[in-house]
DNA sequence: CTAGGGTTAG
């Protein structure tokens, strides 16, 4: 091997770090990074991110300290790593050791520590970092806002949750639904519903992760008139082949004492709800037509079509009934 | 080379 320290050896050295790490095939990367007469961060950065991506944390940390300098995406990388983990005190250390040495943290650390924020008893660590991250003039990020609605969220502080969610200038799908999972999760299912009905009028993508958090919220309250309007949406929006969804729908109607309706579902989930080797990423949530296969609607042509409101919608016969788009709908139902 | 959201039970 030619060992010139030229910059495009190291170069070329690093590239095929980064290959044999996307490869997992660390040991070659270890292999040719030994071998390099000169290193820089990055060849360090990416073999230490190799470690990480193995959970080999311990390895990855070594390099790390052997490092003659350190950046921010070393800190990064390996935050991340216990962050990921569970290893929230090494992760807060490392993020403290980094401001101490000089280095700005940037969005990538932010996110990272806040995920570690997961309790009640985590509700003061996660107030002063957003207050750090409103200082170090972060907060408009969208995913760094997001970070912080979902760690409101896991701590129990829905109000400050909201409030940001309120004031933040952009918002996406994430936003909407780390706010209505969070009232779900803390078992404010009205207002989690409310939200989402919003969702669902608007032209926002419903997939199967908000749909698991709001059903999984109806199971709880065990609200069966909601839940299987939702069960009706779910057929509509062709996210039935979720296993996430599925098992959720099965806990709802068994929450609710529906156990015929929560085995159906368990059934149709072993026949056809994953067929096709579809995985939960791969389930289509465009609102167009009727999935290619549906839990309920295969079953004996459930499906017919329904003109409503504007264009034609959906409605499953199985369910008797449609999703309610307005919260007005329900005392109209119940009239 | 580094970032954001999901179910069930116990």
């Amino acid at each position: 091997m030619c060992r010139s320290n030229s910059i495009s050896n190291i170069f070329l050295s690093n590239r095929l770090i980064g290959f044999y790490v996307e490869s997992r095939s660390l040991m070659y990367a270890r292999r040719v990074f030994d071998e390099m007469f000169m290193k820089n961060v990055y060849s360090y950065n990416t073999l230490i991110s190799g470690h990480v991506n193995e959970g080999l944390l311990n390895q990855a940390h070594q390099l790390f300290n052997e490092m003659p300098e350190r950046d921010t995406i070393s800190y990064n990388t390996l935050i991340s790593g216990y962050a990921k983990l569970g290893h929230k005190e090494e992760a807060l250390e490392l993020f403290k050791s980094m401001v101490f040495e000089g280095l700005r943290p940037n969005g990538f650390s932010f996110t990272s520590i806040l995920g570690t924020f997961s309790s009640i008893l985590e509700t003061r660590y996660g107030a002063g970092m957003h207050g750090f991250i409103t200082k170090a003039g972060f907060e408009g990020n969208v995913v760094i806002a997001n970070s912080i609605i979902d760690m409101y969220a896991k701590c129990g502080e829905m109000e400050n949750a909201e409030k940001l969610f309120c004031i933040m200038p952009d918002h996406d799908e994430i936003s909407w639904t780390s706010l209505v999972c969070g009232f779900a999760k803390n078992g404010e299912f009205w207002r989690a519903l409310k939200i989402f009905r919003e969702m669902v009028r608007s032209t926002m993508e419903l997939d199967t992760v908000i749909f698991a958090s709001v059903i999984s919220g109806a199971a709880w309250s065990t609200a069966l008139e909601e839940g299987t309007q939702l069960h009706c949406l779910v057929v509509k929006r062709g996210v039935g082949g979720s296993v996430y969804v599925g098992s959720v729908l099965v806990d709802m109607y068994a929450k609710c004492g529906k156990i015929e309706s929560s085995s159906r579902v368990f059934e149709e989930m072993q026949n056809g709800g994953v067929q096709g080797n579809q995985t939960d990423s791969q389930i289509p949530t465009k609102k167009s037509g009727p999935p290619a296969f549906n839990t309920l609607g295969k079953e004996c042509g459930l499906m017919e079509r329904h003109d409503l409101r504007l264009g034609a919608k959906w409605t499953c016969r199985s369910c008797y009934s449609n999703f309610r788009e307005h919260e007005d709908d329900e005392e109209e139902h119940k009239a």
